[in-house]
DNA sequence: GAGCATTTGTCCGTATGTATT
DNA sequence: CAATACATACGGACAAATGCT
């Protein structure tokens, strides 16, 4: 081996051919079965993982990550967990917050309520196979759920429990990109230093009616979700 | 200072605190400021890197960098220079290849025309202040533009040539994520090691006839331009 | 719970190569 | 050509987390 350049694609290839969770040679091994130094074969695992191709963790190991993509769009209704579950991983979705909380301005605008109106605040939290993947900070309009308290902390989908008050739930609108998450998120998310994460806006609505019904940020991790947004094309008709 | 998350956090706040194209403290005035070892003044340049906070030429030194904005959703008109423009940057574009290929099948579909449909491929180059930031494949629908040879080496946007040629362009269709590029692109933009793009791919129709006009791909520097992807709310009147 | 080996994370120091100015 | 600045690579030491006994 001579160049670290040629020790990422040595390295990206067996990996590619290796299948998601399976253990990837420690730096040590990479160091004497290659003849580098643990410089060498730490920089190179380290681009692999901002390739999201490895995951590394400290004290156990590096393992290999397939990332699941989640395709974000008005006409596809499948959740994320569907998504997840169709890739033979599992998902779990747990409440962590819930509270009554006066709408700020923005908020208020997208749910079109007076600002300062009380709204339930929901904070959940998303693993995939047992990792925090996703952080969600949720606002139901008012009297849209009927007894939260005892819904929400069973049901996991919060798109069920509108459908099961009675609405039709669809995704109105939403706004995606790629930024730092603020502190609290990267916690929660056990993020290493550094990462970026999807932000992902959003505004359900009442098919029928076209009345908001929650509006709703999340943030998810980058190394395990690729998220596709898609525009539907009005011209064709939908899949 | 003691370790390199603090100096992280300093160069940050000292970087944030500076303008677009200024000069970051080098590796050698980090090492006698803030008495640490080159690696770890190299490790926290490289993490701002990776943070999109500066950019890192060799040989140049390190220059603080600040993204630009660019929001793609069908109501949205504004070109990407009129965006790069409004921020005080500079856009160019430049064609460089253009001829005719027969349709592969998925762009077939996407155009509406048979596969093996002659069809006209453009790729084009755009720099902002003098760096290549998006490379773009266009394949127009049969038609659409008169006497291309003419114009596209003259025009730099494609929208203006559409609307020349009496179509009104809109965009119908699009699916955005980020991903790395392939090897080709990889050099048109002149990326580092291991770095990953927007990949956008579109589809613009004519407003008023539907009729498919263009599709095509582009990759943009992720560290130049954050993309924000928007649906449109269709219950509320455009902004 | 304690102890141990393994593995990655964080530092240091040094040397040489390469691109820019 | 020379100076500067980043890139690449070596080596070593210790810290911190994990997983197992």
């Amino acid at each position: 081996m001579t160049s670290g350049r040629e020790l990422v694609a040595v390295l990206e290839e067996r990996v590619r051919s290796m299948r998601h969770g399976e253990r990837v040679p420690s730096e040590h091994d990479i160091m004497a079965r290659y003849e580098v130094s643990r410089s060498l074969a730490r920089s190179a695992l380290r681009e692999l993982e901002a390739r999201y191709l490895v995951r590394r963790v400290q004290g156990a190991g590096t393992f290999v990550n397939e990332r699941l993509d989640y395709v974000i769009s008005r006409s596809r209704k499948p959740s994320l967990h569907a998504t997840i579950a169709e890739a033979g991983r599992t998902a779990r979705t747990f409440v962590v917050a819930i509270g009554s909380h006066s709408a700020p301005e923005p908020l208020a605008d997208t749910l079109n309520v007076a600002p300062g109106t009380p709204l339930v605040r929901l904070e959940r939290l998303a693993y995939v196979d047992d990792e925090p993947t996703m952080f969600l900070q949720e606002w139901l309009a008012p009297d849209v759920i009927l007894h939260p308290e005892v819904g929400l902390t069973v049901i996991e989908s919060v798109e069920e429990l509108l459908r099961g008050s009675g609405h039709d739930p669809v995704r109105a609108w939403f706004r995606a990109t790629v930024d730092p998450p603020p502190p609290l998120v990267h916690d929660r998310l056990a993020l290493p230093r550094g990462s970026r994460t999807w932000v992902v806006d959003s505004c359900t609505r009442d098919g029928g009616t076209g009345r908001p019904l929650m509006a709703s940020r999340a943030w998810t991790r980058i190394d395990v979700i690729r998220i596709v947004c898609e525009l539907d094309d009005d011209f064709r008709p939908a899949p």
